[in-house]
DNA sequence: TTGAAAGCGATACCAG
DNA sequence: CTGGTATCGCTTTCAA
């Protein structure tokens, strides 16, 4: 491979017209650019990237820490944030915290080591404070669906809550009442969010809650199947089900099929994210659509802008509204 | 930030000494690496990886290239890949070329211009010829689902034909002679072999071939909705319907419900890939298994072995075996 | 088993 | 507008 020094040599300039017309951050007289260029082309010459971040301190890769890199759901967030970045010469460096606090610090600590300039981390194990303490020490990062108020300013979210609210007004509008949930695991942050929109809604509409009709499922979607067996050997009777996620609706939808229950007409059921699969269930699902894609979006540009100092980004947005998709799988209440 | 330097200067001990225990490649007395140990933890040391690249020459990271990072097909070649090298301590920088050739070469300029000590590649649109070039340039990289005769050693494949085989075999051991069939864009390597198979089934079986029951697909969604419409407008009927990959399957069992048809009793479908979603189908899709995950495996264990000369990975296998999943959307073929 | 010192290939400041 | 040069933080002989 050849480096900058051969290149000068071959052009007869010295090693710092080169890196100037490489990083074309200062004047260089045409003529001399042509040389230049000229010569990196004979030479088939590549700049050195290590060279270059131990030189500039800078590293030009952005870590990217997310739950799991297969499901429906991380491969668009990673979609958009590669691009965003390409295209601005950047690259991407990925990690998966499978959900677990351990192994969410060990890759946090390994991007680190890998000299990220900044971190985009979708997080759920570990505490509020391990990342105060980590913007503490200095490292550049922005948090995906997750808000810790000490560090509003680097929290991109969706609006849990309003999501959850959504679902079941829509069940409510439908004319239900006798509503039914399976819940994510209450630990996680947005599980406890949406529940509490489910349960805004129902106030809103003079519902009372019964626990019989609550599941805390864990996101997978056997829980939705356990779920919806489980309700249904409850002591309550219900005509729609909300689920925290699409998923869960899913195993929910089979489960109500080997029950013998005709969705939507014997029971409406609504999930949440809106994930690609979610119209390839029969009937097409009823959702909650989580724009993950801006979402992510959103966060490239905060790094751009925020640790990169582009100043043509467009302006940052912190929170994230979703917004019902009707499809196949509620319908109104009907007299049986 | 610390530096190496100041590690070694707070232990009492040289640069040297202070490397040599980072990388554990040369004795050093359990006295003196407990103090430098101690030091380390104490500035809260962490090394510059652009520094040990450029002094090593060795950029401790892998390029992987695939056609889109969402989907449900790569984001489990990536989960496996991740997986397997963070055990090895390198990390994993992820492009998408988009099934373009453009893309794709500009990919893998990008890639090498970060200096990473191998590729993994997942191309479709450059040709044979560029890859061979891109090998004799130097370039440490491996192919998956691409077999290039003069490249054979760095292919990694899947028997794309005896999958094509499998699915039609099945159809006609279920009896069903007029089988239809949507493939995937012909200029594709793997849409071709999996028809072939296709071919030599109906072959084994004295079944003819009908263009009539032929469809060109592009191996999204879509284009089995509009496979499935246009056959069935065609001059020839059919009781079987073969696609070349389960997108299409889903789109033409969408198709069929729309039209009527009954999946499976009128008609038996059958997919190809066996991605995450071909469960959530009604009914559940027969496909044939396409163990990505594996093949993604092997590529990882190929870079480890042949670039980082690990010799304690488990032997390498070049072609991988699909098989046939059956499920709920194929059936017996029964009179009428 | 340890230390000294020569790079690795760029960047960026200071002169001119 | 261009050149010289110190420097970035670490690895890796070579000697001791």
């Amino acid at each position: 491979m050849a480096t900058i020094y051969e290149v000068s040599k071959l052009a007869g300039v010295s090693l710092a017209t080169v890196s100037r017309v490489i990083n074309n951050n200062a004047p260089v007289r045409q003529a001399t650019r042509d040389k230049v260029e000229a010569a990196m082309r004979e030479l088939g010459y590549r700049p050195n990237s290590a060279a270059q971040s131990l030189a500039s301190q800078r590293a030009n890769s952005i870590g990217i820490l997310v739950s799991e890199l297969h499901g429906p759901f991380y491969g668009v967030l990673l979609s958009r944030i590669e691009d965003e970045f390409r295209r601005a010469g950047k690259h991407v460096i990925i990690a998966a915290g499978h959900s677990d606090e351990a192994l969410e610090r060990e890759s946090i600590e390994f991007l680190r080591s890998r000299n990220c300039d900044a971190l985009i981390l979708h997080v759920e194990a570990v505490s509020d404070e391990y990342l105060i303490e980590l913007a503490a020490d200095g490292c550049a990062f922005v948090l995906i669906n997750r808000m810790v108020p000490q560090l509003a300013d680097r929290c991109i979210t969706l609006n849990n809550h309003h999501g959850g609210y959504l679902a079941t007004r829509h069940m409510l509008e439908q004319g239900h009442r006798a509503i039914a949930y399976i819940s994510g695991p209450m630990w996680k942050h947005d599980a406890r969010e949406r529940y509490k929109g489910h349960q805004q809604a129902l106030a809103q509409f003079g519902v009372s809650e019964n626990p019989a009709l609550f599941f805390e499922g864990d996101f997978h979607e056997t829980s939705g199947v356990e779920g919806l067996t489980a309700l249904r050997a409850g002591a309550a009777t219900f005509t729609a089900l909300v689920c925290a996620n699409d998923e869960m609706a899913s195993g929910a939808m089979t489960a109500a099929h080997d029950l013998g229950v005709q969705v939507p007409q014997q029971l409406s059921i609504v999930g949440f994210d809106n994930v690609n699969f979610a119209h390839y269930t029969h009937p097409k699902l009823t959702t909650i659509d989580y724009p993950i894609g801006d979402i992510a979006q959103m966060a490239a540009r905060w790094v751009l802008r925020n640790v990169y100092q582009h100043t043509n980004v467009a302006a940052l947005q912190a929170v994230f509204e979703p917004k019902l998709v009707q499809r196949d799988s509620t319908c109104l209440l009907t007299a049986l």
